[in-house]
DNA sequence: GATGAATGAGTGTTCATTCAT
DNA sequence: CATGAATGAACACTCATTCAT
C-alpha cells in the first residue's frame, strides 16, 4: 500500500491558512485550497472528515504553535511583570513573523466555525499563563478580579493592537510595544 | 407616514441581521434573506447594488445606531473619566439590547467584508470619543501615548469582556462593569 | 416577473423518462436530465424539491396516465369478465404505445425510492378495478380469496408479460393476449 | 478447510447483499461495501473485475442458490400438479429464510445491471421446471400455450405475493399459499 | 494476495444575480 | 416598485478505480 506523505497534509494545511488570508473564509472553497495545494479534492476528505474538521483543525494546529512560541522562555521564577512582558514581546514576534498565522486566527475566532472548537484544549495551552496571573492576585501584585477581566487587559489588547484594521496607527516596534505594555499593567496591577 | 418601500427596507435590514446571527455570514444567503424578509430576492437588487452592498450597508447602519446611542448623553462639560465611564455603561446597555446587532457587527468586522467599509465613515461617529482623549493628553490626565493605543485599552475591551465566546466568565452587571472600567481607566490614566 | 413555463416542466418530465429508459435510473444524474431537457440544473428545483421528488413525481404522474388509459371504457354493466378482458387490452395497448413509460414504472417500482409513494395515492387510481373483483365475488363468478392473490393473478402477468427481459418469447399480438387472458381467467373464475 | 481468500469473497457478497437491502442499488458504493466487509476497496478489485461484474456475480450466485433450494427434493415421477406445488412450497420456504437474497434479486432484475446479466446462464437453472411444463402440455394435461405465458401465471405470481409493498395483505402461510397456487395450477391447467 | 492512499470526474444542490412581466 | 422564474457557475462531497508498497 502507498504510505500517506506527510507533504501532502502540510500542503494542504498552508494552502488552507494561504488561502483564507488572501480572500477570506467564506471565498475558500475546497476545490480552490486543493488547488492551491497541488491535491485532488478528494485527498482532503482523506486527512479531514470534511472542510469543517480541515479548518478547525488547521486552527488548533496554529494555536498550539502560538502557544509554544510565547511560552518557549516561560521562566516562572521570574518577577510577574517581567514574565507577562515577555509574552507580550514573544506575542509580537511570533505574529510578526507569522502574519498569516494571526490572520487566520483572528477571522477564525470571529467566524461561527469557532463554535465547534473545544474550547477546553485551546485554554490548556494557555493555562500557565492564568496560572500566573492568579499567582500574581495571592501575592497582592495583582487585583484581585474576575480573570476573565485581567485577560481582556493583560492578553486581549495585544491582539487588538496587533490588527492592521484595527490599530492602523500603531507601529510595532519595541519602543511602542513596551509603552503599550505599560497601560496593560497599570490596568491590573494593585 | 411611512412609505410602503421603506418599510421592506427596514425588513431586510432585520432579516440580515437576524439571519447572521442564528446561522452565520456563509449560509446567509439572499434568497435566505428574501425569504426571511418576506420579499422576493430581486427586490433586496433594487434597494442594494449587490450582497455586499448589502452587508456593508447593514454593517454601517448598525455602528450609527451603535454611535447615536453611546453618544447619547454625551456632555463635554462633564470631568473626562465621567465621560468614559459614561460610555462604557451606555455601550454595555446597547449591547445587551441589541446583542443581534453586536453580534454582527463582530462577525463582520473579522470578515473579508469589512476590508469595503470606508473606515473614515465609522471613525467619524465615534470622532467625539477620541477628542475627548485628545483633551485628556492636551489636561495631562491621560497618558500621551499613541491613541490607537488608548482606545485599545478603554474601548475594545468592551467588546471582548461582551463576547460570550471570550470572557464566559464575566457576567454583566452594574458592579462588574464598573470594576472593569477601573481598570480600563488605570490603563489610559496619567 | 416572468411567468412558469409549462413547456419547460414538460421537458424535464420528458428528460427524465427519456433517460432513466436509456441509461437507468442509478445513471441518470440530474445534470444529465437537464442537459436533455435543454435547461439549467438549477431550473429543475424550482418546479421539484429535489432528485426524488421529481422521480416519485414523475412516477405518479405516469400512474395517473395509465390509470385514465385503462379506466378510458370501463363500464360497470358490462359482465365481469369482458371488463377483466377490456382491462388487458387496454393495458397492453398503453404499454405498447408508451413504452418508455411502462419501462420507467417497472425500474421505480423496484427501486429504493417506491418506498417515498404513498400508496393510498396510488392505489385510488385503480381502486375501480378492485371493486369489480369484490363484485365478482359476490355474485360467485369469482373465487372468495385475498383479493392480493387475484391481483396476483388477473393484473399483474400483464407487467410480466410486457416486460421484454422476463418474456422474450411472448409476442403481444390480439391473439396471443386473449389466450393469455383465458389463462387469468381460469385462474380467478369460481 | 477454507483459505482464507475464500472467507473474503464470501465477505464481500454478503456485504454487498446486506448493503443493497438496507441502503438500496444506488448508495451501496464500493468502498461502502468493503467497509462492511471488512476489506480495503482495492481486495475487491481482485476478486471483480469491476463494480459491475461483482453486483453481477453475486445475482448469479443467488439465483444458483434459489435453483438448488427449489430444485432440492424435484422428483420427476411425481404427478406435475404435485411437482408444481412442491416448488411452490420450496420457493416460499426459501424467500422466507432468505428475504435479504429476495430483494436483492427482485431490486437487481429490474435495474439496467440485468442487462449484462447471461440469461442462458439463469434460464439453465430452471431448466427442468420448464422441462416438466413441457412434459405436461405433451400429456395433455397443461394447455398448450406458449411457455412464457405459462411461466407467468405458475412461476411469476410466487414472486409478486412475496413481495411486501405490492401484496401487502397478503400472509404467507401454508393455507394461504395453497389457495394461491390452486388458483396458479386453475390458470394452466388443460 | 492485500492494502490504504490517491485521484479526476462526477454527484445533488445552492449560489448571487438577471430577466420578463 | 416589485416579483418569481431562470440560470451558469460554484459548492461540499463521494464515486469507481488505480497506484505504490
Amino acid at each position: 500500500m502507498r504510505y500517506k506523505d506527510e507533504n501532502k497534509q502540510e500542503a494542504i494545511i498552508n494552502a488552507t491558512v494561504k488561502l483564507v488570508n488572501e480572500i477570506g473564509f467564506v471565498a475558500s472553497s475546497v476545490s480552490k485550497i486543493a488547488k492551491e495545494a497541488n491535491v485532488s479534492p478528494a485527498t482532503i476528505y482523506i486527512y479531514y472528515k470534511n472542510k469543517e474538521d480541515l479548518l478547525v483543525s488547521t486552527y488548533i494546529r496554529i494555536k498550539q504553535k502560538m502557544g509554544e512560541a510565547v511560552l518557549k522562555n516561560f521562566d516562572e521564577s521570574m518577577p510577574i511583570r517581567d514574565i507577562a512582558k515577555n509574552i507580550w514581546f514573544s506575542m509580537f514576534d511570533f505574529i510578526d513573523k507569522n502574519r498569516e498565522y494571526f490572520q487566520f486566527t483572528e477571522q477564525f475566532s470571529y467566524s461561527p466555525y469557532s463554535d465547534l472548537v473545544d474550547m477546553d484544549e485551546v485554554e490548556k495551552i494557555f493555562r500557565p499563563v492564568i496560572e500566573i496571573l492568579l499567582k500574581g492576585i495571592e501575592q497582592k501584585i495583582i487585583k484581585n478580579v474576575n480573570h476573565d477581566i485581567l485577560v481582556a487587559f493583560i492578553f486581549y489588547p495585544i491582539m487588538t493592537l496587533s490588527n492592521a484594521r484595527l490599530c492602523s496607527g500603531f507601529n510595532k516596534n519595541d519602543s511602542n510595544i513596551e509603552t503599550a505594555f505599560n497601560l496593560a499593567w497599570d490596568a491590573i496591577k494593585l
